[in-house]
DNA sequence: TATCTAGTTCTCTTTTTGTTCTCTATTGTG
DNA sequence: CACAATAGAGAACAAAAAGAGAACTAGATA
């Protein structure tokens, strides 16, 4: 349904001012509105242009109620938000002002996403190596054997195979035969997230 | 149609200008703004130059017509093609209507790549798994070290790390040490592509 | 009910943009 | 030298895009 039409130069504008301007407005805003922002003096040339960008289905108009309108976009579109760094033994080290990649739908999930870059070997038998960039998705609940991105008492963040233990307790496995299984309290262990897809550069 | 004859040097101008700059256009440029740009004055003349680029094929009008410009047309935009499967020990078994995959800029090279699916666990200590998908740059020679797509005798495709020998002939190194490296002539060797990239769902 | 508001539809004009044309200047070639 | 190929300037034109403004519609409101 991403039709990807071709947008006139304006259209682009217009789009982009709404994409970028979205938190401003509490409410949707309307077409008066955003004939001021815009510099526009007639309503009617403002409808043509969201028109456009409602048939390239970029925007929603509001549900029945007429006054208002409202902007959609996904993950797709947009890119996922590139979070920082993880280390086995480390808290996450954000990078202050996250840049967004783009990545294709089939390397995502329907739930948000986020990319890590990993550091270290600890999970070098499952295939992911020093520097790769995981796309995360954002949950705080995993299935066993999944592989997720836990935090550990609140301190040290980890990309580790899980195992949910008979009698509660979590068990954090690493892929790589140097270093052991740790297991812990069901209270000590937040999930923050499962890996769904990796990327590599080379 | 494709008329694939030379350039002159102003058309190679403004095509490597393109080329160059196609990142700092948000939308594509219309005419006025590359006569600026370029240092021309008359969009007749650079119409003359741009026709030239579309009778090559290097670039494409914007579609529909309208009041617009130009594309460079760039395999970020239409994906790249998945090939097939790539198992050690086999041909290259090909995907009879391969489909396209939308993959990131910061994944690819200039140069055309494909994309293959790896069977096998050959290269599972560089990280490379049974199943991935690998992104290939098009290319007839390697250096040493990296990782080629090879074609042995015209015969088998495989996936391997290379290195040239000081007496010319050509050594292929598995990442997996229940393998064996392989030493071949010159001759039954040819480099089919270099690994870019590397996908993987989970 | 009358009135106000906000989206829609319409006609019209202006501006922008790609295209086509002619004319001129420069350069290289036989 | 003549001649062709390349390069650019500038004018004129048609169509697309953008905008103005008025009229109409349907809800909401007093």
């Amino acid at each position: 349904m991403t039709n990807k039409m071709k947008l006139t130069r304006r259209q682009q504008d217009i789009y982009d001012y709404l994409h970028n301007n979205a938190e401003r407005f509490a409410h949707p805003p309307t077409y008066d509105e955003l004939c001021q922002e815009l510099g526009l003096s007639s309503r009617g040339s403002l409808h043509k242009h969201i028109q456009a960008l409602i048939d390239a289905g970029l925007v929603e108009p509001m549900e029945g109620r007429q006054g208002i309108r409202l902007v959609e976009w996904t993950q797709a579109d947009e890119g996922i938000p590139h979070l920082g760094t993880i280390a086995a033994g480390r808290p996450i080290q954000a990078i202050p002002q996250p840049e967004f990649l783009p990545v294709p739908d089939f390397l995502l999930r329907q739930h948000p996403c986020y990319a890590l870059t990993v550091k270290g070997e600890s999970m070098i038998e499952a295939g992911i190596m020093d520097g790769d960039l995981v796309v995360i998705e954002q949950r705080d609940t995993a299935r066993n054997g999944e592989i997720v991105v836990a935090l550990i008492n609140n301190e040290e963040a980890t990309l580790k195979r899980l195992l949910n233990n008979n009698d509660g307790s979590i068990t954090l496995i690493p892929e790589n035969n140097t270093m052991k299984a740790m297991t812990f309290e069901a209270e000590q262990v937040q999930i923050q997230g499962i890996l769904v897809s990796l990327l590599r550069r080379y």
